[in-house]
DNA sequence: ACCACATATCGATGTCTGTCAATGCTTACT
DNA sequence: AGTAAGCATTGACAGACATCGATATGTGGT
């Protein structure tokens, strides 16, 4: 029981497309990874630095530019962004001895797709 | 710094509409309020509660019939049922000693908007 | 009034995580 | 080679939270 459509989910958003929290019943293992998703968004400074690379010229931004901003130490910098890496919400890029940071549009887009009616 | 446009926000998210997060740089302040949204989607349990309530007849569902689908404890699935109430994600109603749940919709949509590219 | 049932609250506990100081690693510059 | 700068890693710690058992609250039936 439990799964109604979707025939198989890797990251379990990829494929998602529209609504499928309201539209089948979501099984624990999906739900587990969804929910992994939204803990990397659910703090601050992750959201914060989110937008401060969105928001940044060229829409990178280095990792030095954002230590000051988010007024956290270097390390706990660097940890969020390696989580953010990691979940798929920013992509790396060293040039030199700095680090660069993307936002990937699409992994927030099909997190929205999956809370949208 | 920080503050770019919105002038207030009360949830944070009510009157936020498409891009936020990638539109203008988040303070503090509204970083927490977003975060704090998406802590309380952000659990395997409480997720599968929206979905079993929203694809419930008649988009609503009993709270006697959530314990057993989602194989924990009655106080525990009556602790989430309160925080989804509370954020907003459920309205309850109360007939006779049950207790009915309805996914609020719009709310899942104004977190979705802030995604969105 | 009493009892059975549905739900909420309380107290306790183990686990997870955000944070920092200290340190290590890599890269560029001289 | 030596040095400085940028970034990641480690270890430690405090706070948050998901979970449960026990209990309280409230409601309907007999």
């Amino acid at each position: 029981m439990a799964s109604t459509t979707s025939p198989s989910i890797d990251t379990g958003l990829a494929t998602a497309c529209c609504g499928p929290l309201v539209a089948t019943v979501l099984d624990e293992a999906t739900a587990t990874e969804l929910a992994d998703a939204f803990k990397v968004l659910a703090d601050p400074a992750r959201l914060r630095l989110l937008s401060l690379i969105a928001a940044a010229d060229g829409g990178e931004a280095c990792a030095c530019d954002l230590v000051e901003p988010l007024d956290r130490s270097q390390p706990t910098v660097s940890h969020h962004l390696s989580t953010l890496v990691e979940a798929g919400f920013l992509t790396r890029e060293k040039r030199g001895r700095w680090a660069w940071y993307r936002v990937d549009p699409e992994r927030l887009g099909s997190l929205a797709s999956i809370l949208c009616p």
